[in-house]
DNA sequence: TCGGTAGGTTCATTATTTGACACTATGTAG
DNA sequence: CTACATAGTGTCAAATAATGAACCTACCGA
């Protein structure tokens, strides 16, 4: 056995992941992309993107625009989602659930999963009550260390998660973007204690943000509610209101799931 | 040096594509898939395919069952449909179009998008009004040859769809699937000459289904509706119709997605 | 105990991928 | 017109990454 800890540099991609980590580049800022951004956003040969590009093109994870020459997402991506959700009907499960709580809250209630070293969106449901609402991006994917979710996970989510995390460089989003390995770790523990997370404009400014996790068989965290909030709208009534929301919605969500709830978790 | 001549009738396959092939073997009736049962699939060794599933796990794209150790789709899949259909808005354009004409017929009618040389459904819009429904999988590939839509596809589709599915073997799906080139190539100029496409019983038994495409911006074909009815259902008014409805439905999708009619296709 | 299944791993060999460079072609802004 | 951006093709030597046979482990039923 070879002693060294996970040291590797990461970086031994394969053919595979160099081409599939070319769509993780579109968003929906980023519909269409080209083959000189290619070039540019991975520095990679033009040649060798445009291999990949062609190879995505022909199983139909890319289609091109005819007029543009750029690149888009191809239809193939539907037709696996609709396997997905039809094996794994996460977001039908979770609708339901998340539209009541934010029909009850009056905010913007958002699920997401854990992903890599991310967290992607699954559904968001927004009341549509307040005149000033959370925009929200739902193809953004949202970092674990900057966002209530994020938190919850690193709290509640497998080890692995939490240990890269505090490895890896930490990017800033916003002025109160914590950076430090010692407070992210504090933050970490005072989410564990208190059951939820908070997030006081870790990543958007004026946005603060409750987050709770939902677990899978085995008592790990597998994704996560959060309800953000314009800063100013949060008194002490709503805090309360959206920690009880998120407890219930929490345990439904795991229910639903098939998960439990780990012994340290309990939403009295 | 021992020799198996080995017979590769495959043409050369990237590494990606092999690796993306994987995926498509998942569908509503195969939602979880072990490592060994891929290796029967697709016929490579099993450390390749370990290997690409694993890259494709590290990605996002898989996920496994703890506890079957089966893989499934992974989560990515849903974030990049997400942003797809953000972009580009297909389904959501088309539905509204679509559940309208299933309001009127009172017949399931169904939307697929031309994906390499088969078609994938988008969407399927159920009026649930009859006790006998048309089942249908909205996760199961088409082919061209056998089914409605196909066979609009290859009267007004690109000409590289025709003539692939005109060169290689063609399934039988069912008993009146038509198979000979000759046949086939009469069914598709029918199609062209009539404007609509009519299969009877030649993907499943029992069911009769007319369909029509929608055009992109160059004129070509990049999808159908179509309306499968069970077989004894069909009137000729019922008939009538559905022609009608598919006409004007047709031209409503073609329009929104900023495409154009074809001059050969008149649909008055 | 055996035999069959399954998931997963190792490592030397090989062949696929890679990137630099050269070249075409189209579009567009000055 | 030039100058510079874009997309795309082709070649070829070098390096890297993919490969498959064999091996290991664990589980299951007889």
């Amino acid at each position: 056995m070879t002693l060294h800890p996970k040291t590797r540099t990461d970086l031994q991609l394969g053919t595979i992941t160099k081409a599939l980590t070319l769509l993780d580049h579109f968003s929906s800022d980023r519909a269409e992309i080209g083959l000189a951004s290619f070039v540019r956003l991975t520095g990679r040969d033009k040649a060798t993107v445009r291999r990949h590009l062609a190879e995505l093109e022909a199983n139909g994870y890319l289609e091109q625009n005819p007029d543009t020459r750029q690149y888009r997402l191809g239809p193939a991506i539907l037709r696996l989602a609709g396997v997905r959700e039809t094996c794994f009907p996460l977001r039908g499960i979770v609708r339901p659930i998340v539209d009541d709580m934010a029909q009850r809250l009056g905010e913007l209630v958002h699920v997401a999963l854990m992903q890599g070293d991310m967290m992607s969106t699954v559904y968001a449901s927004d009341p549509k009550v307040h005149g000033t609402r959370v925009i929200f991006d739902e193809a953004e994917m949202l970092p674990l260390h900057a966002t209530a979710s994020g938190l919850a996970m690193l709290a509640f989510g497998p080890e692995e998660a939490t240990d890269y995390a505090l490895a890896h460089d930490r990017k800033s989003f916003a002025p109160n973007t914590v950076i430090a390995k010692s407070d992210l770790l504090h933050l970490v523990r005072q989410t564990r204690a208190r059951g939820y997370s908070f997030s006081d404009q870790y990543f958007t400014s004026e946005i603060q943000s409750h987050g709770m996790p939902f677990f899978g068989p085995d008592g790990v965290a597998i994704g996560t509610l959060a309800v953000p909030v314009p800063q100013g709208r949060l008194t002490d009534e709503l805090r309360d209101r959206i920690i009880d929301e998120l407890r219930r919605g929490s345990a439904a969500v795991t229910r639903s799931l098939g998960g439990t709830l780990p012994a340290g978790f309990d939403p009295t």
